[in-house]
DNA sequence: CTCTTGCGGTCGACATTGTCGACCGTCTGT
DNA sequence: ACAGACGGTCGACAATGTCGACCGCAAGAG
């Protein structure tokens, strides 16, 4: 039976829907927007529901998404298996660096941060696990880009979004920079997602040498680059970082 | 139609399944434990796999939640309108009690914690949110109990599991316990989860009273306890922070 | 080295199951 | 009071998911 159950691929797409749009969705919206019958939405929709994959606001009538989502997202969390390797490390890497550190993994078309540690000061900061950067203008998209054929499928060949005047939006462009990554083993990002924020990134492979994931630090231009590039002793401190990381993974295994 | 979609639910039950068992799955272990033909559990899985709620792990064939979980409990919370109105009144309630604050909603058998803020000291904390707590032994889980029979409902009338000496474990002392919440408008638990911990929590309603979710600080005893019970400033600050929470939320309806 | 055993995965027949579109009651705004 | 749109229900139909036997493979036992 090599074919998706219908049903199913249905429900998927509505949950993604409900995460798409901010506000709160009713059933007619769902149905037209996925192109279903009404009577079938509902019937996902009250499945959903009973699940605790979706929640009804008792007097619009409206659907968002549930809670029982949020419990298996930290579950994922808990057993993701780079993650609990990559926490210690990560640790020290930001109190090594002073710098906020990510950690990602390639998930559709863009990077899913796993892990995230405050930068080492008093300033506040939003938590980023669960959210999604592009592939493209950051350090820790650019570095799986390079080593990972699924990522680089992932782009296509059109042309991509532009976020600053610095980020790369022709595939060619971003391509030669891989190259580069590939030569000297580590992606940079200096202002080509947000304005002042510059990164350093670098991959993280089992014991294979199949790429699963990637970490970076991320900071105020100001303080991680130097004359207009990033630091050198920074960029040492991601890539023993990540070799760390690999060599923990690897060995975790026997 | 009223009953639900067979293979929606079979799907949900596996990715609890999946969940709930700390290590990975593999196919005929997921069909055994639900009773379900080989054939159908890999399709099943097969389709939660294209839309990234599952994954398999390349070399042992075995499965794990996925990446798109992560992603969608995210959307959760982006949506979640309690905890949108919420954030800025924990923080202050954080910075004014010095302790942790959790925010919390009725789910299942439990509270699902969804904000919380670290106490406002350099200790390294673990982030919390997405996890549960108990109902019966906890500040957040007993005033939800005290006001919401849905809760109630949830709690049976069995012995409910001790964790420390100090829990209730009997039903009918947590009602008493209950109703002793309602006349005075707020709960604590002290030590009666973990040792060491006491915590202070009050209802946070909608505006035609509807109970919706808790809030509540949570520390060491030596410092949210006084000659033996909870310091009274502390129990204002939280109910005050309930009621400005309350209040956010009637306001945000028009 | 071969045989056995268990694994993940496939296949095709069957009938269960989800789907569809018309229909109902209600609420809202006109 | 009306019209429209909403969420939700119903029952007929057939498309759909389910089932259990089967396949190839890898690991472990003999």
């Amino acid at each position: 039976m090599p074919g998706p159950i219908q049903s199913l691929s249905r429900a998927a797409a509505i949950l993604r829907l409900l995460a798409g749009g901010e506000r709160r969705l009713g059933l007619s919206e769902v149905a037209t927007a996925l192109d279903l019958a009404k009577g079938t939405a509902h019937g996902i929709l009250r499945t959903l529901q009973q699940e605790g994959f979706v929640e009804q606001d008792a007097e619009s009538g409206k659907y968002q998404l549930g809670a029982e989502l949020l419990r298996l997202g930290q579950s994922y969390l808990d057993v993701h298996e780079l993650r609990a390797r990559a926490l210690v490390w990560a640790d020290d890497l930001a109190r090594a660096s002073g710098e906020t550190v990510y950690l990602g993994v390639l998930h559709q078309r863009g990077v899913l941060i796993v892990h995230h540690v405050f930068r080492p000061d008093d300033t506040r900061q939003v938590l980023e696990v669960g959210s999604m950067q592009p592939l493209h203008s950051t350090a820790l998209g650019k570095v799986l880009l390079a080593y990972d054929p699924v990522a680089r499928g992932e782009l296509g060949e059109e042309p991509l979004e532009a976020y600053t005047l610095r980020t790369l939006t022709d595939p060619a462009d971003v391509d030669a920079e891989c190259a580069l990554i590939r030569e000297r083993g580590w992606s940079d990002s200096v202002e080509e997602t947000w304005e002042g924020v510059a990164s350093i990134g670098a991959l993280i492979q089992d014991r294979r040498r199949n790429p699963v994931g990637a970490v970076c630090i991320s900071g105020a231009v100001e303080t991680v680059c130097e004359d207009g590039f990033v630091k050198p002793s920074l960029v040492a401190s991601v890539r023993s970082a990540a070799r760390a990381i690999s060599r923990d993974l690897g060995a975790g295994r026997f």
